[in-house]
DNA sequence: GCCATTTTTTAGACTTGTCTAAAATTATTT
DNA sequence: AAATAATTTTAGACAAGTCTAAAAAATGGC
């Protein structure tokens, strides 16, 4: 059973390595984790012999399926917790983080699996990053309104509900098409509108607006 | 702020430290926390420097009024997480145990907070055992029925709702009487019918019974 | 293709919390 | 009150995870 140190490490890893093996370099993990290169050395080796990441002196480093699975469900854990923080205990979505960092840790399956059957099955977290299954895979994110989006979370215009001429024109004149990546900035409690942040440049947008965009979290 | 080992034996020495200053030993320190007893020395300096225990060599041990305070606390945040784990997350009261070790050491006075609201308040756990407030005070158990009472708990008799004559000659007739030491064994779950253990004998009890006779949690 | 720079690794040290074995202290027995 | 037993402390060692400083390897410029 991995430490709670090499789940972090694994946990970094996994965030960085998106693209092909041995594609995570040692200063990378380093600056994520907030430590220093040679710490980082040292723990990849001790992960390596674990047989949890493919390590190669020098060259990077990436996981391999057991540390892919394990690092999939401490994120797991951690946004099922996120999610138990913001809608049982009243913790707004930018106060649970550390604490779900403490709390993704917490050694239990059963604990687990209740929780899930708890929040009943949440497939994103608060800050719409999606959450991992049992077996450790990433649902496909799918469509949802714009106006559901939370502060702080990225996604990309998939469609619109009502594609009224007037509508489109309006998308039109503001920059946004399908694909055009959006960034919910704030999202404000009075009226629920949106300030977007659109290729550098920034938007207000109505309630209204936002529910007429579909769009997929990044 | 205290790390996850002192924290335990500051539990520890809490739980042993009822009677008076230095009563506790180091020996009785080193096996409630299955350490030798070396180790426990080395903790108890450690602790003493920090003013959380007051430590004479050879002597014994007991905490500072600080070392109290972070105790309860410990205890208040093992037992509001023995509480939900029972109440919202389907475990059973023999299950919990391991899992709060876990969960009374995450940080977050937030989230401690939180939780007392969400769980309405509570002011025992599962086990019967009371819940200290944020002061730390462990409020003095009061009368409720026996029929409340979970197996695994011990209580002591402190009266009886009806007190017809039949009732008391059951009782007498049962060697129960005010103050009489009762532990619960089992809880049928298809009548409610408890086994008790009362001074080294056992007895079955109806529902009805049960709720005739009030105790309090030792 | 060589030199300078950056990245990465090694070597050695430190902290926390643990252990074993031996020494010191206290308690018990006769 | 001395000897034996039990408890407690000290001394020294170890593992995990971190650090600094120096060495090794890779990268980039010209």
């Amino acid at each position: 059973m991995p430490s709670q140190a090499e789940e972090n490490y694994l946990k970094a890893i996994y965030h960085l390595g998106k693209q092909g093996c041995l594609s995570v370099n040692t200063n990378a993990v380093a600056k994520k984790m907030n430590t220093k290169a040679s710490s980082v050395t040292d723990m990849l080796k001790k992960l390596a012999e674990k047989e949890l990441v493919n390590y190669i002196k020098y060259q990077g480093v990436c996981l391999t399926d057991e540390g892919k699975r394990t690092a999939s469900n401490i994120i797991r854990k951690h946004r099922l917790w996120e999610s138990f923080l913001v809608e049982k205990l009243n913790f707004s979505w930018n106060e649970v983080h550390d604490v779900a960092e403490q709390l993704e840790h917490i050694k239990s399956q059963k604990l687990i699996n209740e929780l899930d059957v708890f929040l009943n099955f949440p497939t994103h977290d608060p800050h719409g990053d999606p959450i991992p299954d049992k077996e450790g895979n990433v649902q496909k994110s799918q469509k949802i309104f714009l106006s559901q989006i939370n502060p702080g979370v990225s996604c990309s215009c998939a469609g619109v509900k009502d594609s009224a001429d007037n509508f489109l024109q309006y998308l039109d004149k503001n920059n946004i098409a399908l694909g055009t990546n959006i960034q919910v900035i704030v999202k404000e409690p009075f009226d629920e509108s949106l300030i977007l942040k659109i290729n550098h440049s920034t938007l207000t947008i109505s309630k209204e607006i936002a529910n007429n965009i579909y769009v997929k979290i990044n």
